[in-house]
Order: structure tokens, then sequence, then C-alpha cells
DNA sequence: CAGTGGTCTAGACCACTGA
DNA sequence: CAGTGGTCTAGACCACTGC
């Protein structure tokens, strides 16, 4: 297994994470075939001048996200399954952007508002609290996607609308300074009222995928609560769990 | 903040893990207020009597698990938001366990089958394969909520319909040795059509929530794939996301 | 038995934050 | 500036695996 391995002592980059990047691409490629055996910490240490913990790290790394197994007594293999990401806290703009799918969006509406009971409860400020309303509709190649409606506390941003039919939502937030953190969800399905499937090019009584999400920054303070409407005809939720262990 | 840590080095729970579970136990019950910060790492050792790596390990655990947060030059922090647990590779057995549903199972069918295209596909294995074909319906306070198809490779487990009965898949392969991994999930909807609605105790139209998962065990074989179908007016999935960093 | 990963130590220097 | 976490080293011993 002659892998190219090498760490440049003089970059800013950590060294395990030089070294994590470089198994991770190499994994990928199928340089590192699946279920091989990566070698031995310690030798692998000596090789590249690094001690045995910093290895260690980079392995780590590599473990946390899936690509890795390690057994005790045994060493540690390449996973044989090819593992995608894990879900991802991404909007639909950037999963759409990165299928290709030129997403487009209609602002449908933007206002400050008094939280309603249920947004309040959500975001965890006072009913009747200034919250931002933005009221969108998605679509992919003209046709319409999701209707997304989201509350955002009135302080953190004032988008323009050019800025929203543009851009996603977590990408603003992330440039104004917001360090998304974590996010709870609920998904749910339903059919289609007569003004939902007029919205939404569909007819009457179509299946909708319903989500609620509310998304904290590293404080623990609800920054978004947003409360989403997809097209199943034309819309999953395709995710890959690991399980903890 | 006057917390009671201490290990034991007599036990043979690592050191770091003894650490993390006084910690997190700590936040969980209120003793840690959310915001507080954790103190330094290298008197939390000295005071300890460990290593600060070692210490650093069992706050990292925690950072991994969205409970603390760390910030260069200011301290580790408790996050403010109660985070729960995020999206688990759980049986819907076992998730109305916990919610104490006490779930119940009817198994409709169990037989050994060549593999269609279909699964086939999802199991990574030759079409016209035998595989163990489960098919269950999941009831909670006697009410049907779901409908599970599972596919197995023949090979793995031949649970009796008892068995299949008072305990869920998972566990099942858990109890075979099987180590569960990772999984590949797909959520969507759909409306009921006549038998379905019938199973489920719906109306023809009735929305649903369909789902299909592979599961991989940590060599990266397919262990299952499932095509299960609930009722949208009794189930939703609910989950917690972690941003990676 | 030899070889592997799992845990742990006692230091060191650096980068970033806030006063 | 002092204090924090981020990174890194060079060892050590243990627990588990397979032969």
């Amino acid at each position: 297994m002659d892998l190219q391995l090498s760490v440049d002592r003089g970059s800013p980059v950590p060294l395990y994470f030089q070294l994590s990047q470089q198994l991770e691409s190499a994994i990928e490629r199928g340089r590192l075939a699946p279920g091989s055996l990566l070698g031995n910490e310690i030798d692998l240490a000596g090789r590249l001048g690094l001690s045995r913990p910093t290895v260690r790290q980079a392995i780590q790394s590599l473990v946390d996200k899936g690509l890795l197994v390690r057994r005790r007594g045994i060493g540690t293999q390449v996973v044989h399954s090819q593992v995608k990401r894990p879900m991802e806290l991404s909007s639909l703009y950037d999963d759409l952007e990165a299928a290709g799918q030129r997403p487009a969006t209609q602002v449908l509406r933007q206002d400050v508002e008094e939280a309603t009971a249920e947004v309040a409860a959500a975001l965890a400020v006072p009913e009747g609290t200034e919250v931002l309303l933005v009221e969108r509709l998605r679509l992919a190649h003209g046709e319409p996607m999701a209707h997304m409606r989201n509350h955002l506390p009135a302080d953190l941003i004032s988008p323009k609308a050019a800025e929203l039919e543009t851009t996603g939502l977590y990408r603003l937030l992330r440039g104004a300074g917001v360090t998304l953190h974590s996010a709870r969800q609920t998904v749910g399905a339903r059919v289609a009222d007569a003004a939902e499937a007029q919205l939404l090019a569909e007819d009457e009584g179509a299946p909708l995928l319903t989500m609620q999400r509310t998304t904290y920054d590293d404080t623990g303070r609800a920054v978004e609560y947003g409360s989403h409407l997809y097209r199943a005809s034309r819309y999953s939720f395709d995710f890959q769990l690991l399980v903890r262990p």
C-alpha cells in the first residue's frame, strides 16, 4: 500500500487535518480499497514523522465520519459501503444547487410581525415580540418545489428581496455572523387543500411533505423557525445516518 | 462552581468516560447552568489529578454531542438550548416503546424469496438471491401505525414469529452479532390506495409517509432493506441535527 | 505469543480573545 | 497583557485479537 502520504510542517493547516484529508481523498478515489487495512498507527506515525496521537486524531476524525472502522487487535479498515454525507443542516437552496437544479426563488412576502403563540414558542420569545416573516416559493427548472415560511428574530438580518431570491437563508445568516449549531425537525405528510394546490401547481388532495424546523446558534438562541411544504411528487428527504457507538 | 467531580482509578471505566458522564449528568440535572463556563482545562485536570489530554477527551465527547461549545480565548460553555438526541438509527418498535406506547406487532408474512431487482440493488446481492421477507403491521394502543416490509440476506437470522412480535428487527440483528453501522434513508409521501387504506384503517386518499431504508453493518455489508408506510395522521419523524463544524 | 488499537501522562508552543 | 483552547510530542501500559 504505497500511498503518497506526506505532511507540510510549514503549512498553517494542522498536521492531523492534512493527514485526514489525504486519507479521505485516497478512500474516495479508490486508492484505499474498501475493506483494506490501513496499517498500524505506530508505523504510520514513523513514516510520516508524526507522533502517534496526531495520527490517531486524523484517523479518529474519519471514524467519526463513518469512513473507517477500528477493531482492537485487528487494525483499522476502510468501510466497504460508500458512505455519503450524513444528513446536514442545509437549505433547500443549497441542496438544489448541489444537484445542479438551478433553483429560483419568488419572495411572496417579507414583513415584520408580532409573533403568534406558535412562533413565540418555537423561537422562545414572548408572544407579540416582533419577528421577521419571510414567505417564499422555491422553484427548480421553473416548476414549484416548495412553499417556505420562515420566522426570525427581527434583529438578526434585514435582507433585501434580491438577496432572498439569489441565495439561501442559512447563507445570509452565516454572512451576518451567526454560527449555526443545531436544529430540531419534524417531518410529516398531509394532503393539499385548494389554496396549497394552486400555489404548488398540484391538484387538491395531492400528497405534501411537511417540515417544521427550529434552528439554534451556538449560544443556544433560536435563530429561525420554518414551516415548509414540499410537493411529494417532486421531493423527498434523503439522508445517511451513523450509528452512535 | 463546586461540582463534585471525581474519578475512580480502580474502575475499568476509562477516566475520560467517567468524567464525561459526570459532566453530562451535571448538565442534564441543571447543576451546570446553560451558558455557564466550565473552567479551564488545566485547572480541571489538576483538581481531578488527570492530565490535560484526558480532560480534553472528556470535553470533546460532549462537544460532539452538542452539549458544550468551545471558544478559543474564551472557554468552554454549556449550550443554552436543551439538545435532545440526534436522529438515531432506531426501530419504530424502540421509538414507540420509549414513548410509552406499548407497541404490538402482527406478522403478516415471513418467507424466503428470490430477490427482485429492487431488493437486489438495495442489498447489493445478485438478482434472484434468496432473501428473507418479513411483512409486519405495527400497532400502538391497538391502532395500526405502520406497515413494514423488510428484506434481509437469508443467512443472517431466522426469527420465530413470536420473536418478531415482541421485539424490533434491529434488536434481533444485534442479538445475532451484527454490528449496525450506518443507514441510508429516503422519506417521502403519497396517498393511500384502497388496499393500503384498509390495512391501516384509513380512507382511500389519506396521506401516508413513506420510508425506504438500507442498513449496513460495520463491514459495509447491507443487512436490511426496508420499505415502510406510516399513517401521517398518527406519525411523523422528529429529530435533531448537529451542524458539522 | 506478537501485534493491534485503547488509554494515559507531563510536558511544550501557538493562536485567539478580551481587558 | 494574561488566559483560553488548539495542536503536538515521546514515551508508557493495558486489553483484545489471532495464530
